[in-house]
DNA sequence: AAGATCAAGCTTTTT
DNA sequence: GCTTGATCTT
């Protein structure tokens, strides 16, 4: 049903009832759960709220709670609450809470979601006010590209020194803070070679031509049509009366405008978030706007959560204590009754290789059970980078040793070539004038329509003012193109059009027409002709999402969702330790969390601290204290002297954070010998042992003069002889049919010899040709230290 | 038009 | 070092 039904049907009648009625005890039972500070966030239903919710302590539980209260009190219907959130997962993690609370789903609300569903939805219903079709497409980043790209060409500028990835970064952060080309202040002029403001316009213009918006949009466009037109503002603000937002830290200004707008009027709204844990100000989030909050909404109460459910009071303390060192924070302080715990681990190794390994045993040793701990599942396991590249070291190590692990945040599922290309298709079939998809399609698979056929096309399109399939028609109408490629091309016109009628007619199946679509087209048959190692996921891919539509009506309905929805949670139940950037794990806890690669330049990055000085730094460290709070048991930071970046060996200083960390709930673990005579961790392999040779590396000499010292060492090498003399052996003494093993690709058998390079058919990657000195006999796998 | 070779890059990434 | 895109080659 139509949300907006709902409201007209609603302001027919009375709001009495419901806020009329008496609350018994056994309603609001829930509020019995909550510590008190929880209770007055839940209890403070009107008038302006910000809650200061730190890591770990109970905010999604309180937000929840919140929208019950306001349900249960009768101060609004389940259309009537706006929360908002950032995340597909937070909206849903939200909806499922709240309707496990009601004993029901969590039915009619219809606005609870992320910023970018919500704002599509009231898009899709005022488009023409944005100059729109209320059909509008959403590109996605790959698109915005390719389309900037074509601009920039236009302009006659030269792509290679102002490329359009820089452009699109440009406006998206102009959008960010709502500013549309006429907005954009003069200051700002000089962008991308004194072009920028001038091809963003014209960007808008080709968006809007092709009744398209990007991510950026969704937003900006909201708050366009809201101070445009007061009237619209007005049903919203009206209908909209109590709005909640989780993550506030995370706001840019065309959110906080958003919300602004919205809650002006009424005033009822709560704003969650933790300005501690504000990482996303490369983005555009403004950590200000919650800084700012009790300035934006005068009489606004503040209640802030400090008691912690997640971490032991040394974890805690580490965090806190580091926190500490940034200034123009707005202050908490969390604590826990849980018992002390341990203290935050601290190690260092040599190189990032050593990292891996010791984290790998380590990992095995918490697993059984060590150091007086109940034994950990790898599930309740995370690594926590600071960059994703920090995660092959991982990868390569726990393949070597054959522990499992998943690695969250790679290549997301709608971001695959493949699914963009089968998606593209579907575009097609549902609005043959989607531009974009025809382009990307035209010639995938290979039709014989390379870049000449496709200047043709465009330009007879251009001349008629058509879209490209209409052009295409008119192209093989006239026979403006030679043999194969004017066959081909009439066979793809035909087929779209076809596609397309059968998608309006609604009479088939739309799963039975999507397969039918990627087997015409011969996009199926493209992958399954391809002999490349990745082909065969890919084909699986695509049944993954010919299975995604079941849940969808139609193939219009599906695109519509697919466009906001980016994420690919594949439930998997092995037990995994888990590997993502710090960024990814907010939001998360693990029992125990390991920190590698606290090297200052890498973490804190030197980019961040270059580009945005002070602030840069002060971000860097929020996230080391995200990540840090992660930790529910067990905390282990480390770094390496020595690691290989972009293929160079580097040496580095530890992190500036691990000065900061307070000593009272820091263990070092790493051995005096580390920095004194070279390479002196050979016979620490596992942190019990580690402990034993644990000296007071904080005191004794100092440990800032431990780290000056490191700094006037001569850069050591690697080591590199036992490689060598695997080298050499390896070179002359396989023979056909040896069982092998490659740290990377696992087990394999020599399929052949040429030189010093083997043909090797892996049993789990297929087939790779390589240098023997990067594999060693099957039966030596263990013995090896790579 | 399609494969092959080479240079230039290179944080983080909710939507 | 390794991937990605642009140019070169057939």
């Amino acid at each position: 049903m139509n949300d907006f039904d709902e409201f007209d049907a609603f302001e027919a009648g009375a709001h009495q009832s419901l806020s009329a009625r008496a609350l018994g005890a056994r309603q609001v039972a829930y509020l019995d759960d909550l510590n008190p500070a929880q209770r007055a966030a839940v209890e403070a239903l009107d008038g302006p709220v910000l809650m200061l919710a730190g890591a770990g302590t109970g905010k999604t539980k309180a937000l929840t709670t919140r929208i019950v209260h306001l349900l249960n009190t009768g101060r609004a219907r389940p259309n009537e609450i706006l929360a908002v959130t950032f995340t597909n997962k937070a909206a849903r993690e939200m909806k499922d809470r709240v309707g496990r609370m009601l004993g029901h789903a969590a039915e009619g609300m219809g606005w609870m979601g992320t910023f970018h569903s919500i704002s599509v939805k009231l898009l899709r219903r005022h488009a023409e006010l944005a100059g729109l079709r209320s059909n509008f497409t959403i590109l996605d980043t790959d698109d915005q590209i390719r389309l900037l790209k074509q601009l920039i060409l236009a302009g006659n500028i030269d792509e290679k020194r102002w490329p359009a990835r820089q452009l699109a970064g440009i406006i998206d952060n102009w959008k960010n803070r709502a500013w549309t080309p006429t907005r954009v202040p003069a200051s700002e002029a000089s962008a991308f070679n004194n072009r920028a403001v001038e091809l963003y316009a014209a960007y808008q213009e080709r968006l809007r031509t092709l009744n398209a918006v990007d991510f950026g949009d969704l937003l900006l466009h909201v708050v366009t049509i809201f101070q445009a037109h007061p009237d619209v503002l007005e049903q919203y603000q009206r209908w909209l009366r109590y709005i909640l937002v989780d993550e506030y830290q995370d706001t840019n200004v065309a959110q906080y405008m958003w919300l602004r707008l919205l809650a002006q009027g009424h005033c009822n709204i709560c704003c969650v978030g933790d300005d501690d844990q504000s990482i996303y100000g490369w983005r555009g989030a403004e950590v200000g706007n919650i800084l700012r909050f009790e300035k934006d909404f005068p009489g606004a109460q503040v209640i802030r959560l400090e008691q912690n459910y997640r971490s032991t009071p040394h974890i805690l303390g580490a965090a806190s204590g580091l926190i500490a060192s940034n200034k123009g924070r707005l202050g908490k302080t969390l604590w826990t009754d849980a018992p002390e715990g341990e203290r935050v681990r601290l190690i260092g190794h040599w190189d990032g290789e050593e990292e891996a390994r010791w984290i790998g045993e380590e990992v095995e040793a918490l697993q059984r059970g060590t150091r007086g701990l109940d034994p950990i599942s790898p599930d309740h396991m995370a690594i926590l980078v600071r960059a994703s590249h920090q995660m092959r070291a991982f990868e390569d190590r726990f393949l070597t040793i054959g522990l499992p692990y998943r690695v969250i945040g790679g290549p997301r599922f709608y971001e695959r070539l493949e699914i963009r290309d089968a998606m593209a298709y579907f575009r097609l079939a549902v609005g043959p004038t989607d531009d974009l998809a025809f382009e990307r399609i035209v010639n995938t698979p290979k039709r014989g329509l390379g870049d000449k056929a496709q200047q043709l096309i465009q330009r007879v399109a251009r001349e008629a003012g058509v879209p490209l399939l209409e052009g295409a028609r008119r192209v093989v109408s006239e026979g403006l193109l030679g043999g194969k490629g004017l066959a081909e091309l009439r066979r793809l016109v035909t087929q779209i059009d076809q596609w397309h009628d059968r998608v309006r007619r609604g009479e088939q199946n739309h799963i039975e027409l999507a397969e039918q679509i990627l087997d015409d087209s011969g996009y199926t048959a493209h992958w399954q002709n391809d002999k490349t190692p990745e082909a065969p996921g890919r084909l699986e891919n695509l049944k993954e999402l010919v299975k995604a539509l079941e849940q969808f009506e139609n193939l219009q309905g599906f695109l519509e969702h697919v466009a906001l929805i980016m994420d690919n949670e594949t439930e998997d139940t092995a037990e995994k330790v888990s590997i993502m950037t710090l960024h990814a794990a907010k939001g998360l806890e693990f029992q125990a969390v390991f920190l590698p690669g606290w090297e200052d330049g890498l973490f804190p990055s030197q980019r961040s601290m270059d580009e945005s000085g002070l602030s840069g730094l002060e971000e860097e460290r929020r996230l080391a204290y995200v990540g840090i709070t992660r930790a529910e048991v067990i905390c282990t930071i480390s770094f390496a002297s020595n690691r290989r970046v972009y293929g160079q060996w580097q040496s580095a200083l530890p992190s500036r954070f691990i000065d900061e960390l307070p000593e009272d709930h820091v263990e070092v673990l790493t051995p005096p010998g580390l920095y004194g005579g070279g390479y002196g961790a050979a016979g620490m392999t596992s942190g019990v042992e580690a402990r034993a040779a644990s000296a007071n590396v904080y005191n004794s000499p100092g440990w800032k003069r431990l780290q000056e010292r490191a700094a006037t060492r001569p850069v050591a090498q690697p080591r590199e002889s036992r490689n060598v003399v695997i080298d050499l052996e390896a070179a002359s003494s396989f023979t056909l049919g040896d069982r092998v093993f490659h740290q990377k690709f696992g087990y394999g058998t020599v399929q052949g010899i040429e030189g010093d390079k083997l043909d090797v058919s892996f049993d789990k990657a297929g087939s790779k040709k390589l240098v023997a000195r990067f594999v060693v006999a099957a039966d030596q796998a263990d013995d090896v230290p790579f």
